[in-house]
DNA sequence: ATGTCGGGTGTTACCCGA
């Protein structure tokens, strides 16, 4: 097939909380923005229920993984979308079932040098230090670190983008108030050690040196986005050959305006040829 | 003051999760 389309591409990733809420403002977002790429999260819905149609009808192809009302990942494409893959190899499960929390697919081959390979990941809340599944959430951040260094270290030169929320705020600039997060999830050292640690396998995050100090998510509660009182959680994690290759990215607060807005709003990384 | 949103069900009243 001829290349049809050079220059590079625009990546964006978003907790969408519920496609099938939220689908007339994915899709107006994604006429208006020019994102070739949207990795969402918290699809909410089963393989069988996603709106794949208005996507469709946009020109986007969908790859989407979910089980049930809980979790579900998706990744939406006018750039191409190739070899998905639900899961990533060693992810743990949550007692007996294995969530939908990760979904991969290489996208852009006509448009940057090689593709990129995207994964759309839904890192686990957490919920309480003392909870179960705040171990639950360490492992899986364990776990995906091994299996994406390895796909550095087999492979140095490919574009690898570890996208999505990350239920994890690296600095004390991204939460409002360190005093309310005092002793809870997504602030834990461990929490950060875990994130912080994928810059040992080559990972960057390239969001931050555009775009220093904005939240990404504000909770629907207490007014919390009029206060901005929010956290930076969603991020973009970039392999050394695609941390390169990125020239920009933005944050889209206005997405939290406005009716029916999902808590979080889109992160957008531009990445050239 | 968990005061808001989602989706679910043994559904029109509550459950769980974030």
């Amino acid at each position: 097939m001829a290349r049809v389309r050079l220059g590079g591409m625009k990546l964006a990733t978003w907790n969408v909380n519920s496609i099938r809420t939220r689908v007339d403002r994915v899709t107006a977002f994604l006429e208006r923005s020019g994102v070739d790429v949207l990795a969402m999260q918290e699809t909410k819905c089963r393989d069988e229920q996603f709106p794949r149609a208005p996507f469709e009808a946009l020109g986007y192809e969908v790859a989407h993984h979910g089980h049930n009302q809980w979790n579900g990942v998706a990744i939406a494409s006018r750039v191409g979308l190739d070899d998905v893959a639900a899961g990533f190899e060693g992810m743990p499960t949550w007692g007996d079932a294995a969530e939908a929390r990760a979904l991969g697919a290489t996208v852009g081959r006509d448009v940057v040098d090689g593709g990129v390979r995207v994964w759309s990941l839904y890192v686990p809340n957490g919920r309480e230090v003392s909870n179960p599944h705040y171990e639950y959430k360490l492992a899986w951040l364990a776990a995906l670190r091994e299996t994406a260094g390895g796909w550095v270290r087999a492979e140095p030169e490919a574009r690898i983008a570890l996208v999505g929320d990350w239920n994890i705020a690296p600095e004390d600039q991204d939460v409002w108030s360190m005093e309310f997060f005092a002793g809870a999830t997504h602030v834990s050292l461990p929490e950060r050690a875990a994130f912080a640690a994928f810059a040992e396998d080559g990972f960057t995050e390239v969001t931050r040196r555009f775009v220093p100090q904005q939240f990404t998510y504000w909770d629907y509660q207490q007014l919390r986005f009029p206060r901005n009182e929010g956290m930076r959680i969603d991020f973009v994690q970039a392999s050394p050959a695609l941390a390169r290759a990125v020239t920009g990215a933005a944050i889209e607060r206005n997405e939290r305006k406005g009716k029916g807005p999902s808590d979080h709003v889109p992160v957008i990384v531009e990445i050239a040829e």
